[in-house]
RNA sequence: GUGGGUGUAGCUCAGUUGGUUAGAGCGCCGGAUUGUGGAUCCGGAGGUCGCGGGUUCAAUUCCCGUCACUCACCCCA
């Protein structure tokens, strides 16, 4: 037989339940806190995501799926959402008459990665965008917006840590205190991070093996080489965010693994979720539009990863069911009789199924309790003369008799419906 | 890309120190019950023991390879 790709994993109709209220939250947080859906494609070409993700970062040097388009152009699946927002916003314009923008997706990323517990090649990612604004205060509505997302959904476990990139400038000159640091301590680190040294010297400071941890121990904090205006701008996050009482730490080792990100950065962890605990990340990135060629924008936003979201989701968190009908039609009449009854209820909006591969009442009964039918609903060729249905509930055992003729709207008011 | 674990019925897993016909639970089908589901009892169907090779009189079992799944490293959502 035919398998599916390595990573990449069908969603199966008992899964919906949990995929429709955590996209259903996230459409709805989102339009509440005024953001627009933007929809854009899932591949581009792959220049757009060497430029804006970095050419040295570990997405571009080893998990995109790159493949030339017939002309040989080189394109992508993407692998994040935020690069290719940013070109449909240049492209189309979409800053000319607002002064900012505050835009939000949904919708499959592609990274090519071996898999494992909440790490998929073809994952899902709600991400939103706020672009326009340099103000902390978009900072703090992103992140609040993450955060009341994950309380809408009552995820257990999650803690939010915060740290500041600050400006190019900043990180300039703390890269080269730090490297200069780093260098004392070289016998302590591990090959990854030497070599990190050069290319990449800040994931030094969040790489997990004991002995890098230790060395980093009392490395200088990027957030004493901020300017004054960077560290404001962090203060008036942080005092944004106790205002509107969103617990948080401050995580100086925290760095994100995308070039893009400037000053403020953010990632929510679920304890929940073993090995690949990051469920949602994000920050500022003030020059991304420049380097895509657009005009300076300042913008920031953050992406969660549905997967992981959906791996923590608390059975509770889910709606409970829709009632609905089975029709245990038999006999000639009756499965005529019940054939116009099963439109009638579906015309009136009641959801309505029946099994057409079982005949006798017994197992008609036995199909609906299957499929979990609250009731059913029992017509045979007796009912049919008699013009009358009856509507069992299937929990309770108790039955009612209704006309045939009015039947539909009767279960239905009986259902719960107005 | 690297390392560990696991592949036996539709599902979850036993088992064979190498030996006739490979088991259980759940699920499925039928009957007890010809117009009332779930429970109980009885009966039944269902297996290239992941695949390929090697050793052997004999391999599901031992060895090698391979593939898949899975967890972890790395990295990230």
């Amino acid at each position: 037989m035919i398998r599916g790709i390595k990573g990449i994993k069908d969603i199966t109709p008992d899964e919906m339940p949990k995929w429709g209220v955590v996209e259903r939250t996230a459409h709805a947080l989102a339009q509440t806190f005024g953001f627009q859906e933007i929809r854009i494609p899932v591949f581009e070409k792959t220049e757009l995501f060497v430029h804006s993700i970095g050419g040295t970062t570990d997405i571009v040097e080893k998990e995109m799926y790159t493949f030339p388009d017939k002309d040989g152009t080189s394109l992508t699946l993407r692998p994040e959402g935020t690069a290719g927002v940013v070109r449909a916003f240049i492209e189309r314009g979409l800053k000319t008459y607002e002064s900012s923008r505050k835009l939000y997706y949904i919708g499959p990323m592609f990274r090519h990665e071996r898999p494992q517990a909440g790490r998929l090649r073809q994952f899902h990612q709600f991400g939103v965008e706020y672009v326009g604004s340099s103000d902390p205060s978009a900072d703090v509505e992103a992140i609040t917006l993450l955060w009341r997302y994950f309380s809408a959904l009552q995820l257990p476990g999650l803690s939010l840590e915060l740290n500041s990139l600050g400006q190019l400038a900043d990180r300039r000159a703390y890269k080269e205190e730090l490297v200069s640091f780093l260098k004392t301590k070289a016998d302590g680190l591990c090959e990854n991070c030497r070599r990190r040294l050069e290319a990449n010297p800040l994931r030094a400071l969040d790489c997990k093996i004991p002995g890098c941890r230790e060395a980093t121990n009392d490395a200088p904090f990027l957030t004493d080489f901020l300017s004054a205006s960077s560290k404001e701008h962090f203060e008036q996050v942080l005092q944004g965010l106790q205002a509107v009482a969103v617990p948080y730490s401050i995580n100086h080792r925290l760095v994100r693994g995308l070039d893009y990100y400037s000053m403020t950065t953010f990632e929510v962890s679920c304890s929940a979720l073993g090995a690949q605990n990051a469920i949602g990340a994000g920050g500022r990135y003030d020059g991304l539009f420049e380097t895509l060629g657009g005009s300076s924008t300042p913008a920031v936003g953050f992406a969660i990863g549905l997967e992981r979201v959906i791996l923590a989701l608390p059975e509770s968190t889910l709606p409970p069911p829709v009632p609905w009908v089975f029709v245990a039609s038999f006999g000639e009449k009756g499965r005529q009789a019940g054939g116009t009854l099963l439109d009638s209820l579906r015309s009136d909006h009641v959801k309505a199924d029946t099994d057409y591969n079982t005949s006798t009442l017994k197992t008609l009964l036995r199909s609906a309790d299957r499929l979990n039918a609250p009731y059913v609903v029992i017509l045979g060729d007796d009912e049919v003369d008699r013009n009358q249905v009856i509507l069992r509930n299937m929990k309770t055992k108790e039955q009612e008799i209704y006309p045939l003729d009015s039947a539909s709207s009767v279960i239905r008011k009986r259902l719960g419906f107005r």
